[in-house]
Order: C-alpha cells, then structure tokens, then sequence
RNA sequence: GCCGCCUUAGCUCAGUAGGUUAGAGCGCCGGUUUGUGGAACCGGAGGUCCUUGGUUCGAGACCAAGAGGCGGUACCA
C-alpha cells in the first residue's frame, strides 16, 4: 500500500483579539443589545443596518487626524482592484448612507444601528479586534437639545442595562472651550496648530490613565516612560501647560458650579462663549429632566481622543472598580461615547450637515459587567428528557413539545449513550431537571422527574454508596399526565 | 511599533548542581453501579518539555535566533 501521509490538522486556534462568547456571556450580551436597542427605539429612532464592508475611500477620507491614514483598519482589494475596508465603526457608514440617501430622508434623521466593528490594533482587557457597537444619531438638528438628548439616552441605557445610577457616570464637555482655551494662550489656526492641539487632545485624554505630572510632560516637549520609549509631546508654553491642566481641573459635581468656575477660563474668546453657551442650554435640559443627579456632570477634562467632534462631547465611564481573574484592578475605558460632528457628512456633500450621536460599546460593556460577576456566569440549563430506549423517540419528542407548550425549556438527549453519560450530560448543561422514562415507566404508563438542584443539594448529605446509588434521591414517580405539573414542581 | 516578563499534560503548575523510563493537583475517560449526574474508592488515557540551531559524553534545564502569549507604552475612527 501507499506510504501513510500525515493528513494535515490545523492547530484549532482563535484569532488574537477576537472572542468567542458561548452561552451566558453570549445571552448577555444579546440581552445588553435588546435593552439599549428598546430605549433607542421607545425614543423614536428607526433602525439601520448597513454592510460589514465599505469601500475604504468612504471610510477613510474623513479622518482628521490621518497621520496614520489607513492604519487600523482591516482592509483588501477585490476582484476589481477596489480598496476595501471593514467598518471600524457605525458611524462613518452612517455618513455614507445619509449622503448616498439624502433627498428622500427625514430630517432629522434619528436612527440607531447595532453590529459588529473591526479595528486592527493591539487588543487588550476589554479591547478587542472585533466588537458590537450599538449606536445612536440625530442628523440634520443643529441644537444643543439634541446632544442633550443623547446625554439622557445614554443613561438610560445604563439603567437599562441594570447599573445602579451611582454606579456609572455620563461625562459631559464641549471641544469649543479646549479650542478657545487653545487659541488664548497662541496656538495658530495653521497646520501645525492643528498638530499641536490633536497632540493636546491625546494627551488630557490620558489624564485618568496617567496622572497630571506625566500630562503636563505630554503637553510640553513630551514624556519617556516607564519602559524608555519616547512620545513627542505637544510643545506648549509652560504658561500654556498650566492654563490646560487648570482648565482639565475645573469640574464639579454640580453643573451650575462647573459652569461658573469656567467662564473665567474662556478670557473674551467668541468661541468659548458659544461652547458655555451650548454648555448651557444642556444643563439646563438636563436639570429640567432630573438627570443633574449624578449621572450626568460637566467635566472639562473629557475630550475623546477622536478628531472629527466639533462641539459637546460625551462619554459613558463606570464608577465601579473592575478586576480580573487574579483580582488585579484592570481598565476597560470608557463604556461609550459620542458627541456632536458637524463636519463628517461635508466630506461627502460639501455642506456641513449637524450631527449629534453616542455610542455604546457593548462587547466591552459586557466584559465590565461579567468582571464584576454581573452576568451570571451559571445559565440554567433545558430540562433534559433522557433517550433511554431507540425505538420512543416520538413519545420523547412529544414529551419535550408538551413542556415547550408549557413554557419550560427542554430537550430530548440526542447523543448515542447510556443512562450515566446522559445524566452527566444533563449535569454540565446545568439542567435542573430530568424526565426518565425507560421500559419500567413506559410500561406502567408513568414518568419518573429527578430534581438536579435538590439531588446536588442531598448528596453532600449521603455517605453511603449504596444509598447513593439506590436511594434514588430527589426523584419522582407518577402518571405520565402529570409530567407538567412533576417539572413544574421540580423548578420551584 | 518600542520595552519587559513568560512558554513543561486539556487547565494550574512542580521539576532540585545539566545525569536513566518527565511529575502533582484539577479536569477527562473507565470501573465499583449493564436504569441514575453531583460525594467516595480503584484504574486508565493524555507530553515533538514552543521551534530551530549551538555548547556538552549527556539539555526540559545553559547560550543564540525565531514564533507565540502576557503586561506596560505608543497608536486607537
């Protein structure tokens, strides 16, 4: 015979930075989507699914910041030598597909979108290269209601999600203020200004992370760290770097408080005072809604590191400490964020289109939330109807149909082994209960229920091994019609 | 990208000063129990010690390069 060839086996092996999710962290995370997807839609926001792939001019010419054009982002030619991209979030296809729809939609537009986004970057604690976003946009409203809106939205869908209100916090600022504040202390309006205030942006961005020191550093001529690697810093004046960090420093839990303590910071700069102003007019909106209670603050140190925003911005932050598995404090950033983007459907139609929006992060929402053991992490399982004898399958699938019909999950055990494996089975499905009907109960026109959870319960009782093994605890035996009410039973 | 740490069974790890057939716990499979999961006892399977090259009579251990993982940092739409 022919030589034995080592067939070839790929190592099985999960792509860096992508993550399966079975079961309860995937029911969770469906059920994150379910609740933040009812707020949005209670509101009045239609739905919009678009495509995983973009053309990458679509995606990418609208990046402000493209001193790294293209990088990060997933991308490949197709048959016909065209540039494509997977979306890195929902939303640049929204600005495509308002421009590419514009005449016939209503505006505003309010629609929210809900799917996977792909970044090509360095994965991390609540990093991933692929996660859910859901999002939420205003097109075509100019004014602060609309932003204020979206401040509201996102903490209703905090609550919505089951934190308590002193457990998350929604961030609230405005880009004009940093600009003006910018401007007052002699950043030109020219090409390196702009470096200079993007460089300003990343850097109080890294305020939390870091610390005022290293900021400040980061701010001037830059900062070496810990591991020796240089990052170029932002070159302001030693002036201008405590002008700055003032500024990051002004918030108050108290939205008037924050306001007052900001109006001397904006010197007699137009700009400044439009940003207090829309500043403003959303706590105002705020207050007049109730959410001036701790959910939502003005915080001068929140700048979103993006580029595109031109006016509020937001972020959605947990208050709570998160872990991991060897109980070391970690970082999941921000749970979401948005704010307002005049300029991103301009790139496409050549007038600025106001835009306001938030987005919520819900792969890294879910992994917050399963860090603190929000999620249960133990799913109950289907009631599991033992296959005991080939030839009754239908008497077992009618069996199953009838608690369906009832509204108990079940199944019929569908692999080929004996009893034990199917108990074993049932027992890592984490079923509470089993349905046994062998030839015993058949023939007598009976069903046999086992309780798993009580049987679990009694066997830290039972020593013996004949009483383990014969003693048949936590199980019933009745007439095959009151198999409903045996299971019912055996859940309560 | 840069810096650091790490890589031995499915998982968590031990492996003594380089010295025969590489170990433990948990998990998995089987038996005690051909109709009973979870406790207990008994047994079993499972390893190219990340890869390649080098030093050595001899390398899981020492050296070099590479790959992969983790962490920090940068970037992050």
């Amino acid at each position: 015979m022919s030589k034995k060839t080592k067939s070839f086996r790929p190592k099985a092996r999960r792509p860096k930075g992508f993550e399966d999710r079975f079961g309860a962290l995937a029911s969770a995370e469906n059920a994150l989507i379910a609740a933040a997807a009812d707020v949005y839609a209670s509101h009045g926001f239609e739905p919009l699914s678009t495509s995983a792939l973009e053309y990458a001019d679509c995606l990418g010419k609208f990046l402000p910041d493209d001193d790294r054009p293209n990088e990060g982002v997933f991308a490949f030619t197709d048959d016909d030598d065209q540039w494509m991209a997977l979306r890195y979030d929902l939303t640049a296809p929204l600005a495509r597909f308002v421009a590419e729809n514009y005449d016939p939609l209503p505006k505003p537009l309010r629609r929210f979108a809900v799917g996977p986004v792909w970044r090509n970057e360095k994965p991390g604690p609540g990093r991933f290269r692929e996660f859910i976003q859901i999002d939420a946009d205003t097109i075509g409203a100019p004014g602060a209601a609309a932003d204020a809106e979206m401040i509201m939205l996102a903490a209703d869908v905090m609550d919505a999600a089951g934190l308590a209100r002193s457990e998350y916090v929604i961030r609230v600022n405005n880009r004009k203020l940093l600009d003006a504040i910018l401007g007052n202390i002699g950043v030109p309006d020219t090409d390196e200004g702009a470096l200079q205030r993007l460089r300003t942006l990343r850097a109080i961005d890294k305020l939390d992370r870091l610390g005022p020191e290293a900021v400040a550093r980061l701010l001037g001529d830059g900062r070496k760290d810990a591991s020796g690697d240089f990052t170029k810093g932002a070159g302001l004046s030693a002036q201008g770097i405590t002008t700055v960090l003032a500024y990051t420093e002004a918030g108050a839990d108290d939205l008037d408080a924050t306001l007052s303590a900001l109006e001397p910071l904006m010197g007699v700069s137009e700009k400044g005072a439009e940003g207090l102003d829309e500043l403003r007019a959303i706590a105002a909106l705020l207050q007049a809604c109730g959410y001036d209670d701790g959910r939502a603050i003005i915080d001068p140190s929140i700048v979103r590191g993006l580029g595109y925003y031109t006016g509020p911005v937001f972020e959605a932050d947990l208050r709570i400490e998160t872990v991991n598995e060897k109980g070391q404090p970690t970082r999941f950033g921000s749970a979401g964020g948005g704010g307002r983007y005049d300029d991103l459907i301009a790139r496409f139609r050549g007038q600025p289109v106001p835009a306001t929006g938030f987005s919520f992060g819900v792969s890294r929402f879910a992994a917050a939330l399963h860090s603190l053991g929000r999620l249960g992490t133990t799913e109950i399982g289907p009631v599991v109807i033992l296959a005991l004898e080939a030839d009754q399958m239908a008497r077992y699938f009618a069996m199953a149909t009838a608690l369906r019909a009832a509204n108990i999950r079940a199944e019929v055990y569908m692999g080929g082994s004996g009893m034990k494996a199917q108990m074993k089975y049932a027992d890592k499905r984490n079923a509470p209960a089993v349905v046994i009907v062998g030839e015993d109960e058949r023939l007598a026109g009976q069903v046999t229920v086992k309780n798993l959870v009580l049987g679990q319960q009694m066997s830290g009782d039972i020593k013996d091994n004949k009483e383990w093994r014969e003693g048949r605890p936590a199980q019933t035996t009745g007439p095959k019609e009151s198999l409903i009410e045996m299971v019912e039973q055996a859940l309560n």
